[in-house]
DNA sequence: ACCTGAACACCGTTCAAGT
DNA sequence: ACCTGAACACCGTTCAAGT
């Protein structure tokens, strides 16, 4: 039996390229696609398979679950951070604002990414890498050793929070128009609240709805959080 | 045509008693059993109906949407607070440190209502009431209006967040042993790390795995915050 | 006005069967 | 060893129809 001419044989390396083995990577690329194309609420096992041309069981045997899924899509956003400017022992609170900071920047960058850090327990090699830069600076500002380590896990959780508390008014389908209309709506509600039973809620109407978006609340929260762990050190 | 005497008239008030009218505040109860017995994906708008013996579909006349839902289980979790000893401007950090406990005690007692309280911005009463509390501690403490007021957001932010940890390792089917296996694994991991790269992450691989749970990261954490805040006040 | 059944468009995960 | 189709047991929300 002979091929005819206008029919090439089927090469293998095309064939090959047309369906290439799927692997870890691969659907990581695919969820990292489709977070940033859609958020967190866009990534589901399915559609990653989908983008992959197969069924979502076929992830199974190469990502334990979706809470796995989670955890290397957040190895992946925070795989840019990158800490080589030496310790600096005079400069150390300054130096974990900017720890904190590029970890803001991570997840802003991959707008989603911050919902699947929430429960996540990252243990990868970026994960070492910046705990250990946070452990550097914690004790080259005195403090003790346990005083070190939980705000080694503070940090992370702070950051994360306001990233999740970001993207959760972004994901939705609100425009930045609702987002503006509904802190004027929060900041009359507030307002007008009676003023002989919530007098400071009344009077604070406007800082309370300030700055919700933006970095000014951010940099609140570093600055309460590092001058709280300077007031930790040891003499 | 007669009805046989031995099949009742079917009177009108059992029929009445035996179909409550849907309220929002039935919707609650419910919801809210179905949280503590199953925790927050155990909340789902099909199972509340179905403890009510109803469809899905007429939960939306009382209720505009899940996330809706969501925010009233967070209002009624932390109804029960309440801070009555007087404002002692000497003892705002404690005061102030108090609030963040009831608050943790709140979630706690009701265990997934933190993740329901992750996105949702409480204006309820009970909301109104804390906020007026904290506010009037930061101002005795005298801090600038826009730090008490961002304040009065990083508080609740760092509260929610730690409750949400907690019960995202009691929510899932993981037992005392497991999660006291997962932190001996990962301390294992952390200290069998090279040394040369991560010597700190390998020397405090004790302290960084322990306290995990328990009160004492809490107590850290609003130790730190409260410090931090103290180090705003005004001259 | 309130309630309902049924449908729509989705989920994560498992499993037997294929290659 | 890896992949797949089909199924299982779920979701939130909408809508036309009933009372």
């Amino acid at each position: 039996m002979t091929h005819s001419p206008w029919q090439p044989i089927t090469p293998a390396k095309p064939a090959r390229e047309r369906k290439a083995p799927l692997t870890r990577d691969r659907i990581v690329d695919a969820a990292m696609e489709l977070l940033r194309k859609e958020g967190y609420d866009g990534v589901s096992m399915r559609k990653v398979a989908q983008e992959l041309k197969t069924g979502p069981a076929s992830l199974y045997a190469h990502v334990a679950n979706k809470r796995e899924l989670d955890q290397l899509l957040v190895e992946r956003a925070t795989a840019g951070m990158s800490f080589d400017d030496p310790v600096d022992p005079a400069r150390w609170q300054e130096q974990l604002k900017d720890v904190m900071r590029a970890m803001l920047g991570a997840m802003r960058a991959n707008p989603g990414v911050a919902r699947a850090a929430i429960g996540a327990v990252p243990t990868g090699e970026r994960a070492l890498q910046t705990t250990e830069r946070m452990l550097a600076l914690l004790k080259a500002g005195n403090l003790p050793d346990q005083a070190a380590a939980w705000a080694v896990d503070l940090i992370p959780l702070y950051v994360t929070a306001i990233a999740f508390e970001e993207t959760v008014q972004s994901a939705s389908d609100w425009t930045a128009e609702d987002v503006e209309a509904f802190v004027a709506g929060l900041r009359a509600y507030l307002a007008g609240q009676p003023a002989d039973r919530f007098p400071l809620v009344v009077a604070l109407a406007g800082p309370l709805t300030s700055g919700a978006s933006g970095d000014e609340r951010f940099e609140f929260g570093i600055t309460v959080i590092t001058a709280g762990l300077a007031a930790l050190a040891q003499s």
